[in-house]
DNA sequence: GATGTATTGACAATCATTATCAATAAGACC
DNA sequence: GGTCTTATTGATAATGATTGTCAATACATC
């Protein structure tokens, strides 16, 4: 039991992802909490939002330009429409999905599916 | 026009990438070269790389290791399904997941709408 | 309040990828 | 074949995100 410890580090990132709208990298939030007036260091940051998604409080997903996007999240399994010209994300709950790859899984005889969907587009308004 | 040439090097990259079975990342790619004499640099397999996947000769996908990987492809549209232990990759035609995502985005107000959609799993030969 | 140790933060190190730029060679034209 | 234009190459530097290091700090327990 790795006596886990509650500091203000951690709620720090845990608010600042509460309240971003759409997908973060660990660099915005680490700026916008030093924009904030706090002094909280880079690599805590990358390490609060990786405990946060290995717990299931955080959704992380890989963007093509290389990095790795973090938003919070219920712990309800769903996905993402993310407008590629202002980030909007709509989230998507997607049972015809869940049972399509579970189907498609096991028919090739894969166990202990896991599975990655995501959808990206312009949104109404950018589309102007 | 963009006169594009062809060159030995752009051969021997979709040809490595043709003989090699699930994805592979440039770096990879380039060892392998390298390991069969080839004197081809770094960077230009990076470009070469580039180019298969913008003319659709070859599909990528983020690893969640950071890398970028890629595999040949024809040029019908389709998903993988990934064994994590062995690598094996089968191919998926799934039609029900385009129309579903082109339904789910223009229900959003979305356009222009690209997926990724990759299944993980252990294949039955794994499973042991 | 004193103590043990998980956690932090500044910085160095790493790793994939991209930019730079002089040198090379593909293709066109004679 | 020879010449010319310029796309392409390759060695290396530069970038940018992420992780490792390690002394200093602060959480939780006694």
């Amino acid at each position: 039991m790795t006596a886990k410890r509650n500091t203000w580090q951690k709620d720090a990132v845990r608010h600042a992802l509460a309240e971003s709208t759409g997908f973060v990298s660990a660099q915005d939030l680490h700026l916008v909490l030093r924009n904030h007036g706090s002094s909280i260091g880079l690599a805590t940051v990358y390490r609060a939002l990786a405990d946060l998604a290995q717990q299931g409080e955080a959704d992380s997903l890989q963007s093509t330009a290389g990095e790795t996007l973090f938003r919070a999240c219920g712990s309800a399994h769903h996905h993402h429409l993310i407008c590629t010209r202002c980030g909007t994300t709509v989230e998507i709950e997607a049972s015809e999905i869940e049972t399509w790859a579970n189907r498609v899984a096991s028919q090739h005889g894969f166990t202990s599916v896991n599975h990655t969907v995501e959808l990206f587009g312009i949104c109404g308004r950018c589309a102007d």
